[in-house]
DNA sequence: CAATTTCTGTTTCACAAGGTTGCGACCCCT
DNA sequence: AGGGGTCGCAACCTTGTGAAACAGAAATTG
């Protein structure tokens, strides 16, 4: 089972705010927090790193495209859809030039909302400040590290950053040695798989909480996979 | 001036296409290649690399679903955006799922459209696959190398990308040595200005044509800015 | 059929070559 | 002097490879 996507919803309707979050709920992919207004918001957003936010434009204390633009300054890089009642034209087109990723007007359908969620999160794990779940770790590629829950990090070199990237993206499970091989050092390789294996070595040593036995990190029939 | 943006439009209705492309051309942003069909444009995706492409959903030959499908299958990772005359949701919903990036539905206002595309450039500058136009180069951050016109590479070490990648985000003009320092090297900086210069040394001799002059990469009271 | 040998795929680990990086020394120019 | 460029050097890190150990399966043998 993936790991959890985290997301923040703003509404102050709380009917549809509340219904919402219950949806999404269901279907077992996300945690929803919830904030009635830019206040609470702001207050969230400063204490958890949320994979995407929902925004709704018209806050009783903040103007929805503030908060963003707000979030934004303040480094936050998620996704933020915007959702509003008014279907202006200028209204999207502020919306979307305060930093939103999307914006959809209201009434809608929620499988439609779902779909442009998942979009905007498909897209996000493209970027560079996108980060993955990995056992105990959290994996920033872009950083080359993995921090665990208490803040201890492990640096990994690119080459180990590159192999549990690629291990990560397939989802399918076992990746052959030989593709592998291909998609880290590229289709001109002009190294052995017993370079790949050292490499898998030095990776286990460096995350394996018991480096003698294999468990985030298994061999399996000509390849390799990662555990969650 | 920023480097022109390369957008292919798919569309089989020709005033529309025309249209479309004559106001986006009249921005003086981008450059618009056009395709009437599937075919033509499978020719154009493998021909050049487009930072944005809009696909209308019906065209004569191929469904415009698949025909996206097909892009990303041929590793085309610029942002899609679908163009549809139906506005049924289970469109919608089918058309981000096979890896659109935004869904508009005719009729639309140009304004509006032109917000998502920004919306979605903006976005992709921060992708996996983003590259930038500096000088006569071709900067792949993630790759870590400059290409030439020509096809000439310059390979770059991890804190000359990050100082380019760095440069490059501000347009702003000179970045002062300081925060140059911080962003590269993090707060705790363990090191003085005079190690960012000896790498602005470095990173000169690379990518100046003539090193005796600095005219990429040029110092301005107290920093460095980049000039294209 | 059980014992033993062989074989093959994989792991372990040391080592050397090469690249990257920070710094010191010196120069140049104003 | 002071700000900045030039360049060499030493420490460190990254990486590929070779030698050897290991483990399980298959094959061989008595």
């Amino acid at each position: 089972m993936a790991q959890l996507k985290n997301i923040l919803l703003v509404d102050d309707d709380d009917d549809l705010r509340e219904a919402l979050a219950e949806q999404l709920i269901l279907l077992d992919e996300f945690e929803v927090a919830e904030a009635a207004n830019g206040q609470e918001a702001q207050v969230h957003a400063k204490g958890a790193d949320y994979d995407l936010i929902m925004l709704d434009v018209g806050l009783p204390d903040t103007d929805g495209r503030e908060l963003c633009k707000w979030m934004r300054k303040q480094g936050v890089k998620a996704p933020i859809i915007m959702l509003t009642g008014h279907d202006t034209d200028s209204d999207t087109i502020l919306g979307l030039d305060a930093g939103a990723n999307d914006y959809v007007t209201k009434p809608f359908k929620f499988p439609v909302l779902l779909a442009r969620i998942r979009a905007q999160l498909r897209q996000h794990e493209q970027s560079e400040d996108a980060t993955f779940a990995i056992g105990p770790y959290v994996f920033k590629p872009s950083a080359k590290v993995l921090t665990t829950e208490d803040g201890k990090k492990v640096r990994l070199t690119e080459k180990e950053t590159n192999i549990l990237k690629f291990l990560h993206r397939s989802t399918e499970g076992v990746v052959p040695r030989e593709q592998l091989l291909h998609e880290v050092w590229g289709y001109n390789a002009g190294v052995t798989t017993h370079t790949l294996e050292t490499h898998i070595y030095r990776l286990r040593q460096k995350i394996e909480p018991d480096p003698s036995q294999a468990r985030l990190l298994v061999t399996e029939s000509g390849g390799y996979k990662l555990v969650s």
